[in-house]
DNA sequence: GATGAATGAGTGTTCATTCAT
DNA sequence: TATGAATGAACACTCATTCAT
């Protein structure tokens, strides 16, 4: 418990903030107090701790997006949940969003293609997402007839300019870009 | 074409798709078809392979951003053609751009600190140029009275994440943010 | 015998008969029949198992030089003592003591210095060892009146000439010299 | 004319002061303001150099050494003569003296054995001159009857000591030593 | 004479990983 | 679980040397 996540919890730091490539076993079992033959008792090797730790942070956040779906609310309601929550899941785990937004590790042997698979998904779902509320609004009259593909588009590149934000992002440019959205594509 | 002309190709596109940790002075040599002494006559070490080719491509980057201020227009035309330049910029050089918004290396040695110089130099040009022709704009009643920090925040985002993109920028998506931002900040 | 004591022996026999800077790191290895990364499991680098070695038998060489203060006699008794242990300790350890006398490496990052404070320390130590010597017999009617410090740096020159010979020191070229020195310095 | 002998000069020196090991061929060149490839239009390679060297400054030695045996004077005045030789040659040419009693170096090819064969050759001719003088001396009633060999042994170490010194040897010292050699061999 | 460009062979060192306990 | 000791493979880099001009 104890040791094993202690693990967990620096190899993400480091490989969220040093790349994968650029984090070695020694800085991770040093910085998790441990040695380094027992990254290797938890773990079948570096590969096995970065694919499992980005495994899990995909599935958590993946969990979260489903959430999203259950609630209710209209279209542009639905459209800033989506936005409100990427928000929030960098405020509270900066380490782990900004590790599923960095580029794939150049040394990892990723047979699974863990990255590559769930990337894709990623924008896939946010895709569905988005589109989806977007149809749906302008099919009820809610929003202006915009071109969905390139309003998805445009909305999932917002998106992914707040995740890969150096800096903590701030609430007031949330609420303007959010606002920004809504004169957008809400009708008047 | 000359060897040392060879090597910064080779090592610019291994740099942009490898990073700058993934990336091998061998793969660098047996790219650029030259033995790896080679890159220790051109250059002092991997590390000044990377910051003379980071270096230049800023340099140019930045000069196109200073050709810009030259052109006449409206304020909003000026703001399109930085979103234009960039969507240029990318098409002609997708490795230079991916390089200039990649990661810092964690294994640079770099003193000078030549990444964080240059980016955040770039992020404060942008930062200028944007808001000041949101405040220009506003102020002629060109644009509507919409809060200047933040809508430049926005912009930024957007061509962080036009930057950013792994797939090459479709002209469509590129004219869809324009008529979106234009639909925002234009004054009816 | 430890594989960490293979490698300190190895290390000590290179050095001293080729040098520092002739000397690599997979012939220590090699020598000492382990694998290089093995080296920079028991030091940091080749630099540290040269400094570390040359602590060691410095502190060796000076406990030897102090535990003949304690040893009671006439002055030339005490003299003839320390011609004695130089001349034991090149037929005991000719590889330490030739390390001793060896010219610092040009190729050694020796930010202590350790080399020079060391060989300085010997010097200062020899120095005031035989001058003592030489003032409290010429106090005591022991010696003629010789000029201490030339004689003193004469001695020292005959030491040094033994340290660096190449051969073994004969028994009878020590005798004779200590019967020089007799003739020389003790009062008729 | 200029240029190979700047070459030469510098090699010396660093040679001396660093060891043959510890000299780098862009060190000869840079301090000789000559490039690379120029050593190896005036030489052979580094070893070449090297030996030139060593042989030019033997030969020019083992001259002064036979210059000696043409003076006329006592036994004594000719052992003097030779430490005077080597207190002046000294004086005059540090890096050489330095030079020809430095250790063999590891990592020269020596197929001519050209070290070896003059650092034997320098020690039978100081023995020859030696061990003459005193025979001679001896049988003339100049010396007393001291042993033969191995006060020849001493003169050579303490030459030998003279020789090794790190700094310049003071004047007062050889006088010393002269004077200390007189008392012990000349006979009263 | 002289040099810019280039290289094969090696140097010291680090890496992820394994073994014996 | 846990570790001290050990390693094969690779890494960035340097060396003495050569080639084309």
């Amino acid at each position: 418990m104890t040791k094993k996540h202690n693990i967990i919890k620096t190899a993400t730091h480091l490989f969220a903030t040093q790349g994968f490539d650029g984090t070695t076993t020694i800085q991770i079992s040093k910085g998790a107090d441990v040695t380094e033959p027992l990254l290797y008792y938890h773990f079948t090797g570096k590969d096995e701790i970065y694919t499992s730790i980005l495994a899990s942070i995909f599935e958590d956040y993946f969990s979260h997006l489903k959430s999203l779906q259950g609630k209710t609310g209209t279209q542009f309601e639905k459209i800033e949940n989506l936005f409100e929550l990427h928000f929030q899941l960098i405020a509270k785990m900066p380490d782990e969003m900004s590790l599923i937004v960095s580029n794939k590790p150049a040394k990892l042997n990723d047979h699974g293609n863990i990255y590559t698979k769930n990337t894709q998904n990623q924008r896939k779902r946010l895709n569905y997402y988005l589109s989806n509320c977007l149809k749906k609004g302008i099919q009820t009259g809610e929003f202006k007839k915009v071109p969905v593909k390139e309003t998805t588009g445009i909305m999932m590149m917002m998106i992914n300019g707040v995740l890969r934000q150096d800096a903590q992002p701030k609430k007031k440019l949330m609420d303007a870009m959010v606002e920004f959205l809504h004169r957008n594509i809400v009708a008047k």
